[in-house]
DNA sequence: TTAAACTTTCAAAAAAAAATGAAAGTTTAT
DNA sequence: ATAAACTTTCATTTTTTTTTGAAAGTTTAA
């Protein structure tokens, strides 16, 4: 395989698994070309390369930048703004955990924790619906915690996490 | 909050927080219904309270069938189907860890191995290029046997792991 | 065997999500 | 101040995903 057959793959590759974990194909797609780029990036080039429209690209950086895995950079001399993805693998994953965790395990919690805590008649189905729902609260509050603590390893989190695991 | 009103609310979370990741949105509906159900629940049922049809139910049960975290059952006497969920927590996430393990990490694998191997010549585009999808490959590896582990333990694996990791 | 009681399938419709592109907005250099 | 060089916004269009519902398929009871 060529360059850029291979860095095509990639690219497509990455949009796909993004799109099936709920993340916009586009945005995955200009993820995975910061990612390989040694140089910052210009709108201009993304829209090039993934055929884009220029709307489509400003508002998939300014997403990737909320998430802030994607940062702007001002070349001197150079009027339009360059960008460039986080590239360290322990940060990114630090910090796609941490906005999942805030944008949606946290509301889900909420959620649990006020269904799970209604007062009940003693009818079978009222008693197991605050069971389960009270099951499910300890469980993704238990595993976000889990998330919480390991993000705060910082460096080389998953290494480490690993020899504890395996042991 | 009373029941009905708590109820509505889980399924509808739950249905949201599927799309979130990935998830049909009906699908995760279904799934929310049976988790808090006592008894096992008629397609008919499942139909009337969620207010879809005939062919979205059957899809939709028979993909949560094939993630195997919901179950066919039979009442004795009855002609009809019934269908049950798999309600053991670590069960769950097990089943779902594993399956997602195989539909979307290892292609996701897969293709990274194959990017991370091209012969390269000797510009920087290209040696990072292999370098970075190597390390991603590295990554996701070891995440995705970090997974395998933790599934093996089968029973309360994210209690063990909660010890494990708060110490 | 047949017909009633079910379930599945799949082409078509509907709904939801994403992308476009041009106008509006912003910044910078002169 | 203004105009060139950019970026953002958002109503509209396009694409993708999901849902529908009726026909086809299956199973069971008599």
């Amino acid at each position: 395989m060529e360059f850029k057959e291979a860095k095509n793959k990639f690219v497509q590759s990455w949009g796909a698994l993004g799109s099936q974990w709920g993340i916009n194909k586009t945005m995955a797609q200009i993820h995975a070309l910061l990612m390989i780029s040694t140089e910052a990036v210009s709108m201009e080039e993304i829209m090039e390369e993934l055929q884009i429209s220029r709307g489509n690209a400003s508002m998939n950086l300014r997403a990737l930048m909320d998430w802030g895995i994607v940062y702007k950079e001002h070349k001197p001399g150079e009027r339009k703004e360059f960008f460039i993805a986080e590239k360290d693998l322990d940060e990114l994953a630090v910090k796609i955990a941490k906005e999942r965790s805030k944008r949606e395990i946290k509301p889900a919690l909420k959620v649990l924790k006020e269904v799970s805590t209604i007062k009940t008649n003693k009818s079978e189905e009222e008693k197991h619906f605050v069971e389960q729902t009270g099951k499910l609260y300890d469980f993704v509050l238990k595993a976000d915690n889990v998330l919480d603590k390991v993000t705060e390893y910082k460096d080389n989190w998953l290494a480490k996490l690993v020899v504890k695991i395996m042991k």
